[in-house]
DNA sequence: CGAGTTTCTTGAAGTAGTTCAAGTTTTAAA
DNA sequence: TTTAAAACTTGAACTACTTCAAGAAACTCG
């Protein structure tokens, strides 16, 4: 059973029974253990994952060492790096569980088989895709317009059980200043 | 004619003549004049802009009343906010004409109806809006990883044009520094 | 449990960038 | 071809954040 990808999809399209037949014969659910990788950076990008269950992070290792996470992803989400996928390019990312994660991991030639069968997954996916980028302009304008501590009190209101569900360092950095700042901000000494 | 905008889906997807004709029969270049909205704040967007010639930006007044630009289009991107689109909310976002262009605008029930008789453009506006993602994303890391000053040399090796194209403080604000930070670091000054 | 690892905290010193204000140069429009 | 508006420059004072280093707390898994 993969519910929680058929319910996703049917928020955005209907499916005749032998459709969701013909998408539970190819999809499988896996699991990704807390710390392990499903990308590394400079590896070709060739699955979506979508999580069932859990938290995954998006991250990079900058010129210091130190990793940011730029995108987080929970249930529901889809996680991966598109620019990688499409261009068949080595990837600037690496993508991990933040916790013990349930994820349904689509191949590329899987999906392009699922297109050929189901021609209008290509409407969920496109529709998912470009929220998905309206999201991240958003995301942005919160990063020019917001201090630092807007931007955690932001966060902090809209989700809060999000703000404690991973660590605070990958949280700080994720909002982009450090570790360090964000236990100051916590701590109302700033 | 609307030859940009069918050769970019032709980069994508194949079309049969009849479906040009169609594609053909359902859009307009319309002009729009240097400093002219195609979007305000507050309005709910309900358009997607092809450009097919000249330059656009989507962009925010931050709170002590700067323009702050987020994104710009030139020929052969689409430029829009798909959250507002999506979602039918207010845009946060002002759209404006850089330089005196001209666009493809199709609003949101006409894509659709060519959605119904052309169900192959689905793919090619998935794929268009995932590598637009990724390209936010990819962005998104220059932001986090990059000084002022290297993000500044960043795009003037890889667009020198375009940083020739649109004033400085247009770009200063995009790449998330003051107008006079740029200029001191165009004189070496910093 | 208990030892190791991971995460969080704190203060002091430093810096990359902002802000302001005023002047200069360039562009456009009539 | 002049005038106004738009865009760019400059330096001085300021500040929101970072970095470093060290310690404390909180998980986790043999």
């Amino acid at each position: 059973m993969h519910d929680a990808l058929l319910q996703h999809i049917e928020k955005f399209i209907s499916l005749e029974p032998s459709e969701i037949d013909t998408l539970e014969s190819c999809l499988q659910l896996s699991k990704v253990k807390k710390k392990e990788h499903v990308l590394q950076e400079g590896q070709t990008c060739n699955t979506l994952y979508f999580i069932v269950k859990g938290c995954m992070r998006q991250y990079i290792i900058n010129s210091k060492g130190t990793e940011q996470t730029l995108q987080f992803g929970i249930e529901n989400w889809w996680i991966t790096d598109y620019l990688s996928y499409h261009n068949h390019t080595p990837s600037h990312f690496y993508i991990q569980a933040v916790e013990n994660c349930e994820v349904i991991a689509i191949e590329k030639p899987t999906l392009e088989s699922i297109f050929i069968e189901i021609p209008k997954l290509e409407r969920y996916f496109r529709v998912v895709s470009q929220k998905s980028f309206g999201a991240a302009q958003m995301r942005i304008k919160f990063l020019f317009t917001m201090s630092a501590e807007e931007r955690y009190h932001h966060i902090n209101n809209l989700f809060p059980e999000f703000v404690q569900r991973v660590p605070q360092y990958m949280l700080a950095s994720y909002l982009d200043f450090s570790a360090e700042f964000m236990s100051k901000i916590r701590a109302g000494k700033v």
